[in-house]
RNA sequence: GAGGGUGUAGCUCAGCUGGUAGAGCAACGCACUUUUAAUGCGUAGGUCUUGGGUUCGAAUCCCAACACCCUCACCA
């Protein structure tokens, strides 16, 4: 940003204003303001038939100013919205000539009569008049608001006053998360926390950030995922837990991945993959019905209809559909998949199934949909189905494409946890950057006995994204990373 | 990491096949006591992202760097 002895002329202007407003004996930074009440509850309580009229305190940004004199105009913007101010002249004469030097993107607070204007715009006039921040940086534009999209991210603090939406949509996230939150707390679930720095990382195949600890002298991970700890403490006895936190994948950018992204995984004693499909589509459609209104949300190209029942479909159902070929006739899957163009030569059978069906079967999930029941060798944190051992106990929710919820019934069992984790680091070879390790503690608390449960992570960020109709992940997270200027 | 696009006044944007920089808003000055992106008149505002090159001449063409956006890859 400007340094002061460089500042720009436009900062030169505003900051030789804020020397005439200390000569004047005014504070341009001033201190707390008290009752304050919000735009919208101003808006709310007003009645034109009550007299005398009723009085309000207000204070915000000043967003619009229409000088006309002897007479000022102010949209003033608080957290609530908008509302008019109008101030005359006559009622202020005393405090006039410090009204005539504030100006647009300053914070004011103000008392006054409520009353209306000829054309019926409700308006407080002002009484009172104090001057609670003086701003000496330009405001962006008034009509068409901070659009550079590099801007926006790097001045959120300026994007979120500038653009109402931006604001509205950072609510409606801050809205939903606590509705999750009454939701499961309603339900008996404890939130924790747990590390999210971690000597090993583990529940996920991901590339970790690497920091170090000066007084221990230890490398440290931060954790790609909370889901070996929180299964400890389904061992330590708490039968319902969740946590939503972040989570931290050194990995690529792109409009659905950043590199800290908010998970929640909830972990239920006793439970099971069909009890997580439950609670998962309770949950979203509890938040639809709160906070968007409609069933059906508009997602970039796609509409979304979110309308309950959700589909639910057997994974290998959705592969023979779409890509061509049946799942266990190897032979063609592979041919199909070079057909793809994905190089198969040195991936497992699984593996190269995978591939296909993210490539063929993914983009044709529009409406919510679970896919259930996937292959077992790609689910090394999985119980196996009992009617079927090759097949887990697994779902994957997509909407609008993109994979919102997994879940799973737990896997228990530490003799086939640790051969399922022993032969993944053994592939570790074939992508070194992709961080696998044994978490032996993990394995004895197995040993002392984990509860069957059932187990469900929903990215939050995507689940804001599709419910908001955002399709870029930045929008929905208040300061994304970028890369430093210069 | 690969490919494509963008970068011009504080902000939002024009600027044609190369001829020397424009508008609206904001700012500054004047007028105005019921405006809604107030209005009218006037003024000022630029290392055209940065660094090279081609050319008599570059915002414009070429090369490179930087940042952002999009697509793909890794992944959630």
């Amino acid at each position: 940003m400007t340094e002061p002895q460089d500042a720009g002329k436009f900062e030169q202007l505003r900051t030789e204003k804020l020397s005439k407003i200390k000569q004047l004996g005014v504070d341009p930074y001033g201190h707390r303001f008290d009752n304050v009440e919000s735009a919208d509850a101003i808006r709310k309580k007003f009645d034109a038939a009550v007299q005398p009229p009723q009085r309000a305190i207000c204070a915000g940004r000043i967003v619009l100013l229409r000088d006309i004199g002897k007479l000022i105009f102010i949209t003033l913007r608080d957290n609530s919205g908008t509302i008019q101010l109008g101030l005359s002249k006559k009622l202020l004469e005393t405090q006039w000539e410090v009204i005539k030097l504030t100006e647009l993107g300053d914070i004011i607070g103000v008392e006054g009569q409520l009353g209306l204007t000829k054309t019926g715009e409700l308006t407080i006039w002002v009484e009172k008049y104090t001057l609670l921040t003086k701003s000496v940086l330009q405001p962006p534009e008034k009509f068409h608001g901070l659009m550079d999209t590099e801007l926006r991210y790097r001045q959120r603090y300026v994007d979120l006053w500038a653009n109402p939406e931006v604001m509205q949509r950072f609510k409606k996230r801050i809205e939903m998360i606590s509705t999750i939150r009454n939701f499961l707390s309603e339900r008996g679930f404890f939130e924790v926390e747990t590390p999210m720095m971690q000597t090993i990382a583990g529940g996920a195949a991901a590339k970790p950030f690497i920091t170090h600890h000066n007084a221990l002298d230890i490398d440290l991970y931060l954790r790609i995922a909370p889901e070996l700890f929180l299964k400890r403490l389904l061992v330590g006895g708490m039968e319902k837990v969740f946590e939503i936190n972040r989570n931290f994948r050194n990995e690529g950018i792109s409009p659905r991945h950043n590199p800290e992204f908010t998970m929640m995984e909830i972990y239920q004693a006793y439970a099971d993959y069909n009890i997580m499909m439950e609670l998962t589509e309770l949950l979203v459609a509890t938040l639809i019905e709160k906070h968007c209104g409609n069933m059906k949300i508009q997602f970039g190209d796609y509409e979304i209809d979110f309308s309950r029942p959700w589909k639910k479909t057997p994974y290998s159902q959705l592969f023979n559909q779409y890509c061509g070929c049946d799942i266990n006739d190897i032979a063609a899957v592979r041919k199909n998949a070079k057909a793809a163009g994905i190089d198969d030569a040195k991936m497992d059978d699984e593996v190269v199934i995978n591939k296909l069906f993210e490539e063929k079967v993914e983009k044709n999930l529009v409406n919510p949909t679970f896919v259930i029941d996937y292959p077992g060798k790609l689910c090394p944190l999985t119980k196996r189905s009992k009617a079927n051992p090759e097949l887990a106990e697994r779902f994957e929710l997509y909407i609008g494409t993109i994979e919102v919820a997994n879940a799973y019934t737990e896997l228990n069992d530490p003799a086939v946890q640790y051969e399922n984790f022993t032969s993944q680091v053994k592939g570790a070879g074939e992508d070194e950057d992709t961080f696998r390790s044994l978490d032996e503690d993990f394995i004895t608390a197995l040993k002392y006995g984990m509860p069957p449960a059932g187990g469900l992570g929903i990215g939050i960020d995507r689940l804001v994204m599709l419910l908001t109709g955002t399709t870029n992940i930045r929008d929905v997270i208040l300061f994304p990373l970028l890369k430093p200027e210069k």
